[in-house]
DNA sequence: AGCCGCTTTTACAGCTTTTTCACAGGCTGA
DNA sequence: TCAGCCTGTGAAAAAGCTGTAAAAGCGGCT
């Protein structure tokens, strides 16, 4: 894992990562997440708005290359999509892009191009 | 599931398509593809205004030799066309040349072949 | 040891996508 | 015009992907 050691906090939304120091915040609120949950939300809120795929996810979070059977990526998306229901009820964070990967989105769709 | 890495994003007229990150805007909205979708109309808009056979599209997209019998290229073309029509209704982007083959274009016509 | 919390793996139901099939209709050369 | 190959397309079958609960694994702690 490459990552540098200071992390910048990131917010989208109703949802601020400070990965530096542990946290997330959700309405002000601080969510419960394992090492795990942290990194990998962390991974998705630094690409918002962006399709990423399981591999580029399970490279950045688990730091080995991904195997096809490897369900993690989509267990922890499953345990983020509780807890951010919980916090913010109705509302949907992680979107699946059946067949490529997740996107996280905050916001309205942004407009691109 | 994700092909050459880093594929540049093109554009003809008002589809542009941007296959490294899993997206087509058409006037600027997502147009949402499955896979096999996005990688034909990526093998298309590649070619632009150039007549494509069958054999082409399909060792591209499919990555195998082409059966004479297997019309999946026949079936993808028809699905872009109908979401293509759905975002741009009037207006056609994949031709059929009888005998030989597809071909896109988002411009008006040059000239005819 | 037993308990606890976290992570990884497994299993399977439910979906979506892809492939294949069948047939209607289109195109073309003779 | 007609026979015969080509193409469009709906629909069924096959393949593949995703959500999720539950089991299994792994340390650390008392």
């Amino acid at each position: 894992m490459h990552r540098p050691a200071r992390r910048p906090a990131l917010k989208a939304g109703e949802v601020e990562v400070r990965p530096g120091e542990f946290l997330v915040l959700v309405n002000g609120e601080r969510l419960h997440l394992t090492v795990r949950e942290l990194e990998l939300l962390t991974a998705l809120v630094e690409r918002r708005d962006r399709i990423v795929t399981r591999e580029e996810l399970y490279r950045e979070v688990w730091g080995e290359p991904y195997r096809k059977s490897d369900r993690s990526v989509d267990v922890y998306v499953g345990k983020l999509r509780q807890k951010l229901e919980r916090a913010v009820p109705g509302r949907s964070f992680i979107h699946t892009h059946f067949g490529f990967g997740y996107r996280f989105a905050a916001g309205p769709e942004r407009r691109r191009g």
